[in-house]
DNA sequence: GATGAATGAGCATTCATTCAT
DNA sequence: TATGAATGAATGCTCATTCAT
């Protein structure tokens, strides 16, 4: 049966010895004696902690995610701009995969298999990250800054997909590039993508340096279709 | 060896069966005898045609990303504009993935899971698909239309990852809303974000309906930000 | 069923590429299409002329031995004295490992293993060649020529024994000495050790008790029995 | 890997029951199944000392093979005569068979197949027996005992296959003889043929030719090396 | 007769899980 | 709590045999 007082230490070292040999192994292939030797406990000791081998993944998972999902709710007070915080999101999503890669390949691989495997489990938290993204965005467009005939469920999810991809790229990748630069560059494009106001658009002194947004100006006035009518219908999921 | 020969049909027979089934219960739970059964088959059968289980999904994997690409190549024409290349391509791709959910979810799946357990068939072919997006991009670079600061790379991942998450909810949800109007969402979204002037990133003419497209050829001054300094600087993968 | 008029060729080349076959590879790890290939037939060929492996193996056996039993039987005439028909005995079969290495593995080999799988069918054939060494050794024992202490059974056994070792080391060795001369060499032990006018060959102070190696002349007299008659027992099998 | 510390007991029942199992059934019909239930386990326990079912055979065949290899090596002092010890040869092998007729069969049986399935196994230690006899025998001759014009290897070789084979058919009938008593008058025979005393043991009369028993002296002739020295030509293996 | 694609019973082996110590 | 030897159900794969052509 499960435990969460004694011992927290031993679970403790079964998670992460679960992450790395999930990670390097997937969970099908590994084995839970992989576990517990890389654990250094015996393999009875396991099912002390965790119901089952399922169950094991279902309690990293679980933790794994409400780490992350408390980074992502204490995002920058509520005063700053969407934007500002999207990328505070996003740059939190690369540190947080760039500083546990491992963990961060089995939640993207197993985010996926989990469809077949623990639906149930799964969908609750990666709910929740997804309604993160989409309250972001919603606030961007409720402020104006953000275009209002977009689906937000459909731009976070495209959002996360896209997060997500750069994230097990950089992961499955030996070289290893600066995977936050790459999560600015692609906030970059949704925001413009997203912008209310062409001029607005922009990464305005969110990124590092002195950026001018001078051409950026001129822009305005178009989009009429935006104004004219939604463009793009907006989709739901 | 597979046998390309002998009875065609039976091989096809198979390898729709094991979609089906690799759909359904994913690729290790399922069974090779249940491939067998939804084949209609013997199980002994399956290995007068694929080695093993795992040659199996190679196949099938194999062979539908081919078709895959066969399809995203013949894209319209060279003389299109990448903007509207780019449309068909994410059409396209909705249009497979609606067409053929079982068979989109598996190697949406399976793309995931090959990181561990077919890195080297999964990456030939993946890696064409993903460079014929990055050619899509960088084609628009190349004529101005696109932002010449962003890394073709990262955005092209990015729009795979985008779209393929926004496959694989669809796939994944009972109800079924529109996904070709999904992706064109997110088309817009990407076009806006890549374009290099900013009025000139619409959809225009691109969705169905009467839409001017006059505005398009005032952009083209090019890439003003790219030239003020590097926004969001390029990145590798 | 098996066919014995038509094809004769066929079936024949079955039987040799069976021989082949089974002799490289073994009996059971054979593969019934290893010994189709072998042939040039089809599997099911095969079928047309044995009813199973076992069956297959069983002709192989039954028409080897018979060639062998009646190459034994035409041993030199009648008139000749034991000694030298046991001679061209041991040539002969010397003669037949050395001519059909193969075949001789296998039977060698598969006599062992027949004592499992096919005791039936080999007892009868492996009997009358059993009874051929024994009736030459009878006669030998009539004529006075060899002693008639021995169990004429338990000397043949043994000479079969001995013969077929040393064939089969023949065999398995790369290096070809002359198997021949080894079996003559074989032969001059069996004679002199059966030979009835040997009065000094004694199993003079082997048995336990104070022996000395100088006195073994002078022991005799510890071993009545030796002296007074046949010192081993006839033993049965 | 075969564990040698946990449970001895259990790997030797498990070795016990694939003797009896092997030795009714033979090693390729019997099933691991069967020998997991005669040896009152699961059928994965015998997977934790034995790699596999071929394994399995193997540390049957060399601790039993070492087992006769150490009672063969503790032969009667150096002191004794070869024949003497050549006697303590033949008993205990007589008396091994006697004692574990099953052992025996899977030993004498597998020997065989062994060319095929394990010759490396086999080589070393049945290369170790041999040259046990081979240097009996040689000692015989060095003593003068024994004649010098024999090959030892090829007699060892033969009295293996004799005592093998008498052993093989001693285990194989339901009746039971003395097989000891077969033994010694094997041996007998066989050192009344390697005497080097015995003057009348000859090839005498056994080439083509004319021959008469009585002649014999007058023959010599024709054999002149018989005559002169070795009779038959020492022959390699 | 000949073929060889298809069959499916059968088995070695694995590994999540248990439980006596 | 912790252990790890033992369990045995489960499964990928083989291959002798069949039979439609």
């Amino acid at each position: 049966m499960a435990q969460r007082n004694k011992a927290p230490d031993k679970r403790d070292r079964i998670l992460q010895a679960a992450v790395r040999v999930f990670a390097q192994k997937g969970f099908y292939v590994a084995r839970v004696a992989d576990v517990a030797r890389e654990a250094g406990v015996a393999d009875g000791t396991i099912y002390l902690y965790f119901e089952s081998k399922e169950a094991l993944l279902q309690g990293l998972f679980e933790e794994s995610m409400d780490r992350i999902l408390d980074m992502m709710r204490e995002l920058g007070g509520e005063g700053l701009p969407p934007a500002e915080r999207l990328l505070q999101f996003f740059e939190r999503y690369a540190q947080f995969t760039e500083e546990e890669p491992e963990l961060a390949e089995v939640l993207t691989v197993q985010l996926r298999e989990s469809g077949k495997l623990m639906k149930q489990i799964a969908t609750k938290r990666f709910g929740e990250f997804l309604h993160l993204l989409i309250g972001l965005i919603e606030d961007g467009q409720r402020t104006g800054a953000f275009r209002q005939d977009l689906s937000a469920r459909t731009v976070a999810r495209a959002m996360f997909g896209a997060l997500d991809e750069l994230s097990l790229s950089w992961v499955m990748s030996d070289a290893r590039w600066r995977l936050k630069d790459s999560c600015r560059e692609l906030l970059d494009v949704f925001l413009r993508g997203m912008s209310a106001s062409a001029e607005a658009a922009r990464l305005e002194g969110l990124t590092p340096g002195p950026v001018s947004d001078t051409s950026a100006r001129t822009v305005r006035a178009e989009r009429p279709q935006s104004a004219q009518g939604p463009t793009p219908a907006k989709t739901e999921h």
